[in-house]
DNA sequence: AGCACGCCGACT
DNA sequence: GTCGGCGTGCTC
């Protein structure tokens, strides 16, 4: 009998690949263990095994593996389970969900190693130049990587040559794996157990005397042990003793002191004493019954609560029952409200139960937290992570939390997996049989209209923590005032009013610009032109701190010109604003007080955010200037005023969900005023400030906005009343990609009919030399969705038969909201 | 996605 | 005449 594996590869295919395997390997794998296999002409892939079974593939011959990675599986059933329902939902591969959720370090590739060949010697006039060069480098070194020969060579293409040097036998090439992940060890020292002995121990105190320096690190290894009652650090051990490494390292050459190593975790916690869960105030208290009861009859529920109502104890408790219980806790949060203070509180009350998982981590504490995760180590019991958390390999699971439901980021948009964390979390907790708790204080149109379907429970708070006063909000004309000339640069009178009044009471304010750079567009005002992006189809964004132009969609930049490129003109103006241009106004308006920015320019690095929101906390900053990263999850004490600069931007969004966007970005915004006992202020600086979603967000009226927006939503056939799927064509030529979408958008609509939008251009057309084409495809509730795509991916199938659309890349964004 | 194979223009 | 560019097709 033959015993063969199927295996997933991280390659956008969609098959799984068949590979033999000997009886007693066949008897020792197991489904979610890693393999080593020869994949294509010479590469080493890790593949997954998804199925272990006796029936030899009819049309080709499958090759042997190279290797069993793992002694027990790393990936669990019900992590392949929740791949299988991501790729069918989400049209991806499970290669993409392979290259998605395993950490990198677990992905193991091939690099090919060049070593010296089999012929004695080579007579060296054989040899072209290059080929010379890199058989020289042979004899100075006894390996070579591609990149090496690269560098040597100083060109890109060495493959000709590499195979010259083949042909005549000077070299030889084979493929190494590499593990990526290497364990952290930490160095311990103790003393050699010849010196055990009492009289031993005399003697070698007697013979170190005249080496007192050796002695002190002796006399010091023993206070530490007799403190700590641990095992010693050799790391301890040199600062203690104020000893160079080169004594620690006489003594171990003498084998007085022996060392040893511990594997250790590089992420610990290293708290105080953790501290008991606060109680809940009586809103908070009905709050958790509610969501119990509601959990009886609902997998799912909706805790809308308004900001700052204390969502978070309410939260803290339902996981103390559900670790009480021994099972695992999830908490997804947005990626940015991850670097601040909500880390800090669970870890108040969880202490080392809590594991942190999000992309500032490295590869290697990725794999430890994954490996915690997957032993149901006590330092996982709760994990608090990012979107790609949903990946972990839980086990027991007992509760998922979705705080800030609303937020956009849980949705991945590109590379594949194009997932929901939020909608993917649902899924993963019924695996588990698990609930899921989705909070926010703006929720999310479609989890709020399936909270009225009464598909997910529904719980309100509706008081502030401590019944602090919702703040006030009030909406400035400057349509008005720029008429009136009661406008400098972009602060209103009375903004600068609110402003000085807030600066005399010793507060702070936010100043909040959705948009980075000092002004989006630079216009020649003699010709009217301006530069574009070489690359992309967009204006480039004047970056004043480093007198730069910039492109958001590729990084592209340049230097800001003196004069216009067109005509020649000096007379260049700026138009619109971002968050550099209100920060420069701000330093001229009120000089004598600290300005900080906040945006992504600010913010790069592992520390760069954290700085500067203990810089707020500790009052360094009396003014603070950002993009929507201030929304998120901050609890600032001493704000008392914040000011929307111009809310206009964000309405006038091309996005059917742009008016749900700005209502709930506008009402986090203004969550951040006032959380203490005063009273905060809030200003909302705009052209139109009749617009019923201002209304909305100055009355703080959720059930308006839910009512008006859904009645548009039927009317124009949006989610959450229909679904949607959004089919997007990248190619170089432009007229191919019209060619193109114009074929599909016309057989889509020969099964789909008038539920075709489309193609449509994007409102940037052209990204990194791709232009790109939109098609839209809208699903009434009664059509079955499964039917749907599969429809979509035989049309794309056909499409891909067309010999001219082959080179033209298909994306399907399921959701793409 | 890689990566090899294969067919055409720009240099020795 | 070769080198090396990119278009095309395959990967168990």
């Amino acid at each position: 009998m033959q015993f063969f594996i199927d295996v997933i590869i991280p390659v956008p295919l969609q098959k799984l690949f068949t590979y033999s395997v000997t009886e007693a390997e066949a008897a020792f794998l197991k489904k979610g263990m890693r393999v080593s296999v020869p994949f294509g002409k010479s590469k080493i892939y890790t593949g997954i095994v998804f199925a272990i079974h006796n029936n030899a593939p009819t049309a080709y011959e499958a090759k042997d593996i190279q290797q069993i990675l793992d002694d027990t599986p790393i990936v669990n059933e019900k992590q392949l389970q929740l791949w299988q329902w991501i790729a069918g939902y989400y049209m991806c591969t499970l290669g993409d969900l392979m290259r998605a959720a395993l950490p990198s370090a677990f992905i193991l590739e091939s690099e090919t190693v060049i070593t010296k060949g089999a012929a004695k010697s080579i007579d060296a006039t054989t040899l072209k130049d290059d080929e010379f060069l890199v058989y020289e480098a042979l004899n100075h070194q006894s390996s070579l990587k591609i990149q090496d020969i690269s560098n040597i060579l100083n060109r890109n293409n060495v493959l000709s040559v590499i195979k010259g040097l083949i042909e005549k036998e000077a070299i030889f090439i084979e493929e190494e794996v590499y593990e990526k992940y290497k364990p952290k060890l930490v160095r311990y020292a103790r003393l050699h157990i010849n010196f055990s002995s009492e009289k031993a121990l005399h003697a070698l105190l007697e013979d170190l005397s005249r080496a007192p320096k050796q002695r002190d690190v002796v006399m010091t290894l023993f206070s530490i042990s007799a403190k700590t009652k641990k095992p010693v650090k050799v790391q301890d051990l040199s600062t203690e003793s104020g000893a160079s490494n080169a004594i620690i390292k006489s003594l171990l050459n003498k084998g007085i002191l022996e060392e040893y190593h511990i594997q250790t975790d590089r992420v610990e916690y290293s708290g105080e004493e953790t501290e008991a869960s606060k109680r809940l105030n009586t809103h908070q208290k009905l709050a958790l019954d509610e969501i119990n009861i509601a959990f009886e009859n609902h997998q799912v529920t909706l805790l809308h609560g308004v900001t700052s109502s204390g969502k978070t104890e309410v939260y803290v408790k339902l996981i103390e029952d559900v670790i009480n219980k021994g099972k695992q806790v999830l908490y997804l949060l947005p990626e940015i409200a991850l670097t601040t203070q909500l880390v800090a509180r669970l870890q108040n009350y969880f202490g080392e139960q809590v594991a942190i998982f999000h992309s500032k981590y490295s590869i290697h504490e990725r794999v430890e937290v994954w490996n915690n995760v997957l032993k149901n180590s006590n330092k996982a019991k709760i994990v608090l992570g990012a979107r790609s958390s949903i990946f972990l390999p839980f086990d027991n699971l007992g509760l998922i939390i979705v705080d800030e439901e609303h937020e956009q980021s849980f949705k991945q948009f590109d590379p594949a997996p194009r997932y929901h964390a939020r909608d993917t979390a649902v899924v993963l907790a019924h695996l588990h049989k698990a609930k899921t708790l989705l909070g926010s204080a703006t929720p999310s149109l479609e989890s709020y209209f399936n909270a009225k379907q009464n598909k997910y429970g529904f719980v309100e708070i509706t008081k502030r923590y401590n019944n602090v006063l919702m703040p006030d909000i009030e909406l400035v004309d400057i349509k008005d005032k720029l008429k009136k000339k009661r406008m400098k640069g972009h602060f209103s009178d009375r903004l600068i009013e609110e402003m000085t009044e807030t600066l005399k009471q010793g507060h702070q304010i936010i100043l909040f610009q959705n948009r980075r750079g000092f002004s989006p567009i630079v216009e020649c005002k003699t010709c009217g032109h301006s530069p574009q992006c070489s690359n992309c189809d967009v204006s480039l964004t004047y970056h004043q701190y480093r007198n730069q132009l910039r492109c958001h969609y590729c990084g592209y930049n340049a230097a800001m010109m003196q004069d216009c490129e067109a005509c020649g003109s000096q007379d260049l103006d700026n138009k619109g604003f971002g968050t550099e241009q209100i920060e420069a106004e701000v330093k001229l308006l009120f000089p004598e007080h600290n300005v900080a920015r906040m945006d992504l320019d600010t913010t790069r690095g592992k520390y760069g955010y954290e700085k500067i929101i203990t810089a707020l906390e500790q009052q360094e900053i009396d003014i603070l200037v950002g993009t929507q990263m201030l929304t998120k999850g901050l609890d600032f004490r001493h704000v008392k005023l914040v000011c929307i600069m111009n809310a206009d931007s964000m309405l006038n969004f091309p996005d059917f969900r742009a008016h749900e966007r700005s209502f709930q970005l506008m009402l986090q915004v203004a969550g951040r005023a006032g959380r203490t006992k005063e009273r905060g202020k809030v200003l909302i600086q705009t052209y139109n400030p009749h617009h019923n979603i201002l209304q909305q967000v100055s009355t703080n009226n959720y059930i308006d906005m839910y009512t008006e927006q859904m009645n548009d939503r039927y009317n124009f056939k949006y989610p959450p009343v229909y679904k949607q799927i959004k089919i997007t064509l990248k190619h170089k030529d432009y007229n191919r990609v019209e060619i193109a979408s114009n074929w599909l958008a016309k057989s889509f609509r020969q099964v789909f009919n008038e539920h075709v939008l489309g193609p449509e251009s994007p409102p940037v057309s052209r990204i990194r030399n791709q232009f790109h084409k939109n098609i839209l495809v809208k699903i009434p509730k009664n059509q079955s969705l499964a039917k749907t795509k599969e429809a979509i991916i035989k049309i794309n199938n056909s499409f891909h038969s067309v010999k001219d659309f082959r080179s033209v890349r298909l994306i399907s964004n399921v959701d793409n909201f």
